[in-house]
RNA sequence: GCCGCGGUAGCCCAACCUUGGUAGAGGCGCUGCACUCAGAAUGCAGAGGUUGCGGGUUCGAAUCCCGCUCGCGGCACCA
């Protein structure tokens, strides 16, 4: 067949994506023998229509299964739909269409987009969140976790988002603020469930240990998340009572320089404790505290604020009345909710110290040897680790040592104990919202009167989310949305049969993309969530692209999830994902965030309009290495769209080639064009491994270069020569533009799919060259550039070298003292 | 304040990690030439640098080490 003159897209790209499609070329599992790779780009949740963030995400991914697939992998790339959440709902309560119509239609445009773009998923493993074949295993996770103590109920104060009006977990309070619609968020008391995750704050701390292939940054935003701090819980008896006041420290080895005891305001001793003389402030503080959110309280560079409750706590180790207060910057819920203050040092308890005229005593010394004024005259806290001074028995040890020391004497005299503290929570997921999964709970008064819940039994799983009026249902107001449906939210007890209720709330979405990258393997099964057979041959994912937003949240719980499913029998890994990789953000040309607001937002489908797939892809991923955020440049499009019209054009121009045998020699021109060939598939083969997919697309733009100036083949070997190169270009552009490579690869007699094609190894031989330029320098300095063989000795390149007028006139008439010989690359002659 | 990422030609970026070795692979823009009646498109050629700053190691530093600076992101009263 004969290629059109004038490259265009529109007219070829259509056909290889139903091409693609009808015979069914990325379908996994179909290489049983060879090696696996899973490659997964993170769950979307379906807008109406895709942006860049998701071009480039999908891209990523896209380039890296195509290219396994050339190299003989089994490549399994799915793709499926976050469905559920609160997008759907929002729009519903504002024009009443039901969130499944509206995410169906989303569903169904995106995918569109998605197919426009010619990535290649097996779509015959599409799994959709929203459809009860997919939540009942959410439910069922549930029911097994309860079992197992994992999920449990409580009565707290919960993170509320004023905007979404649901419940939200600590990961998602950015700031003060919703993380999904920066609304603010109060406290709320009220019940929630929960998942235990805390159960595996060192698991997953360990964990990262062996994550030697995630970005840094996301380990240690995990690390920092989880907070591990290392301390001691010491009992602090109240003066006149048999009360005892439990703090925890990490620096136990200040204890001699504890001046006073803080409790947080909401502590369970400040109401026993609180001297009558002292309880009407005591208590108004109290009340002022509880009327602030917790984040307000202790928000940056709110000031310090507390009041004396006119108790007093000894100190374990010498007896000494110490006065005990409450403040605001101590919380309930870390640690022991109360602390141990030792002004001089630690920087809070200095400025509360100073605030309020409490004494400060110095009992670590800097280990320099320097001395430290008494404590009225300190100007800060010293926080640093040093030597102890007036600390009894202790004093004169250093603090690592005086630490254990200490520990193990409140220890052995049942004083309290070394511990260890995290700073990650547990996770509360439910939410008040209609558009996610039900949590499979009855309430029976009968049978279950502290309504602690009773489980739906797994043989009535699912619980579907009911049918609805969406205007008289969804209206953002007033209680659970599925409370209010009376057809639904009564029901019989599982148990006894008497009339019970339904729980009325919805599990968070984080849930199903927990567990999502599993269902993928096997997404029809219905014995159990997945197949563990299947779980064996695919897992864990080798290779997971999405953006950095997700360190603390998904990224985290999915970690906890992949533990738990291997606790179930279910999965053989103990982390979910062997290597992740963070996509930078694609910013508008102005260098500001892509909004309608800035009105800078580049649409992808009119790119793909305009310029075709395989533009929007090349340029989007040589833009720039794929962590790194770009700006968006239509004149780097352009830059983009002139290359594959280069490619095209050289294709079209050697058609003549196409039945092309020569059986060699190789020689001249026509050696050069295979040698250009091979150094591609080298280069372009290596930077794709090193995930450098703007460096491997420079690779092929200097191959096409090169193929440019070889100029037009005449005699049979320059022809064979220029077919192999021709082959090679469809072989190296498939993981890029691959519609164009599919094109150029038929013209030239390919059967089948380039992907499906391998991709061959290059010929070392063809790789170097037969002449290498050196650098000669004298005493650093470049003086001159001479060619000698590749093979050429040290003595030869020397000899080469001097004999250069440059060189000897660099060097008359001074004394070499050196010479540096590096091979292959240049010479250097010391002389002085 | 702590952690992470980045600063190379007018612009985007390579070379840094893995081996310290001529600062340039690629793209954009610019200039010139060819083609053309002319332009667009295309092809070919070219110019362009104190590698953020200072110091150290070295025969030799964009690269390794130390200090500083600027920009971006995350975390931050967690005892």
């Amino acid at each position: 067949m004969a290629m059109n003159e004038r490259y265009e897209p529109q007219a070829i790209e259509a056909k290889w994506q139903t091409r693609w499609e009808e015979a069914g070329v990325f379908r996994a599992g179909t290489r049983p023998g060879a090696p696996k790779k899973y490659i997964l780009e993170m769950l979307p949740y379906p807008s109406g229509k895709m942006h860049m963030g998701h071009v480039r995400n999908y891209l990523l991914g896209d380039v890296y299964a195509r290219y396994f697939r050339m190299k003989g992998f089994d490549v399994l790339h799915p793709m499926g739909w976050d469905a559920l959440g609160l997008p759907a709902e929002n729009a519903a309560i504002k024009d009443g269409v039901h969130p499944a119509v509206r995410t169906q239609e989303n569903i169904d445009s995106f995918k569109a987009e998605i197919r426009s773009l010619g990535y290649s998923y097996d779509w015959t493993r599409e799994v959709n969140t929203s459809h009860p074949e997919y939540y009942r295993w959410n439910q069922w996770f549930f029911i097994q976790m309860l079992e197992r103590g994992l999920v449990y109920r409580r009565f707290s104060k919960v993170n509320w988002c004023t905007g979404c009006h649901t419940v939200i977990a600590n990961e998602q309070v950015k700031e003060g603020k919703c993380e999904r619609c920066d609304s603010p968020v109060v406290d709320k008391e009220t019940p929630e469930w929960a998942f235990r995750i805390t159960k595996y704050s060192q698991a997953l701390l360990d964990g990262l240990e062996q994550l030697k292939e995630w970005p840094e940054r996301v380990t240690s935003m995990q690390r920092n998340w989880i907070g591990r701090s290392e301390g001691a819980e010491i009992d602090f008896a109240v003066k006149g009572s048999d009360e005892k006041v439990r703090v925890f420290t990490t620096r136990i080895d200040t204890l001699y320089g504890c001046t006073y005891v803080v409790l947080a305001p909401d502590h369970k001793l400040v109401a026993k404790v609180t001297a009558p003389e002292r309880r009407a402030e005591v208590d108004a503080f109290v009340a002022k505290m509880a009327a602030v959110s917790k984040v307000d309280r202790t928000a940056e560079g709110a000031t310090k604020e507390g009041v004396f409750t006119g108790a007093y706590a000894l100190n374990p180790f010498t007896g000494q009345p110490v006065p005990i207060w409450i403040a605001n910057f101590v919380l309930s819920d870390y640690g022991t909710g109360a602390v141990m203050s030792v002004p001089a040092h630690d920087a809070r308890d200095f400025e509360f110290a100073r605030k309020y005229s409490l004494p400060i005593q110095v009992v670590i010394q800097p280990a320099s040897g320097d001395k430290l004024p008494e404590g009225d005259k300190l100007e800060g806290a010293f926080t640093e680790y040093g030597v102890l001074v007036g600390s009894g028995e202790f004093s004169g040890l250093g603090s690592e040592e005086a630490r254990r020391k200490m520990a193990a004497k409140v220890e052995a005299e049942g004083r309290g104990k070394a511990t260890v503290t995290y700073r990650q929570k547990d996770w509360g997921f439910s939410r008040q919202r209609y558009w996610g999964t039900p949590i499979p709970i009855v309430y029976c008064e009968k049978c279950d009167p502290e309504r602690r819940g009773i489980p739906v039994p797994l043989d009535q799983l699912p619980v579907r989310l009911p049918e609805i009026d969406t205007q008289a249902v969804l209206t953002g107001k007033g209680e659970p949305p599925l409370a209010k449906v009376a057809s639904w939210v009564n029901t019989p007890c599982p148990k006894c049969g008497s009339p019970a209720r339904r729980e009325p709330e919805t599990m968070d979405t984080f849930v199903d993309s927990c567990w999502y990258y599993a269902r993928y393997l096997s997404p029809h099964y219905d014995a159990a969530p997945f197949d563990p057979a299947e779980a064996k041959r695919w897992l864990p994912v080798d290779v997971y692209v999405g953006g950095p937003e997700h360190a603390v949240m998904h990224l985290l719980y999915f970690r906890f999830w992949t533990r738990v499913m291997k606790e179930l029998g279910l999965s053989p890994v103990d982390e979910p994902v062997t290597r992740l990789v963070t996509q930078g953000i694609v910013n508008g040309s102005d260098g500001r965030k892509m909004s309608k607001r800035w009105g800078n937002s580049v649409a992808p489908a009119s790119i793909v309009k305009k310029y075709g797939a395989d533009t929007a892809r090349t340029y989007v991923l040589f833009a720039g290495p794929p962590e790194r955020d770009f700006d968006w440049s239509d004149a780097q499009v352009e830059g983009a769209f002139r290359f594959l019209k280069r490619v095209w054009t050289l294709a079209a121009t050697h058609e003549a080639v196409a039945g092309a045998t020569h059986a060699g020699p190789f020689e001249g021109k026509a050696l050069e064009t295979r040698r250009a060939a091979h150094k591609c598939l080298k280069r372009v083969g290596e930077a794709i491994d090193r995930l450098s997919f703007n460096t491997a697309i420079a690779g092929i733009m200097e191959y096409i270069n090169a193929l440019y100036a070889v100029g037009t083949p005449e005699t049979p070997a320059e022809k064979a020569a220029m077919l192999e190169a021709l082959r090679v270009l469809a072989v190296v552009l498939t993981p890029f533009a691959p519609h164009i490579a599919d094109e150029i690869a038929e013209v030239y007699g390919a059967k089948g799919f380039t992907v499906n094609q391998e991709w061959p190894a290059f010929d070392p031989a063809l790789v170097v060259d037969e002449e290498i330029p050196y650098a000669v320098q004298v005493n650093g300095k470049l003086r001159a550039e001479i060619k000698v063989p590749a093979e050429a000795a040290e003595a030869e390149v020397r000899a080469v070298a001097e004999a250069d007028e440059r060189v000897k006139a660099a060097m008359a008439g001074k004394t070499l003292r050196k010479f540096v010989f590096v091979p292959k690359r240049l010479v250097n002659f010391v002389v002085g």
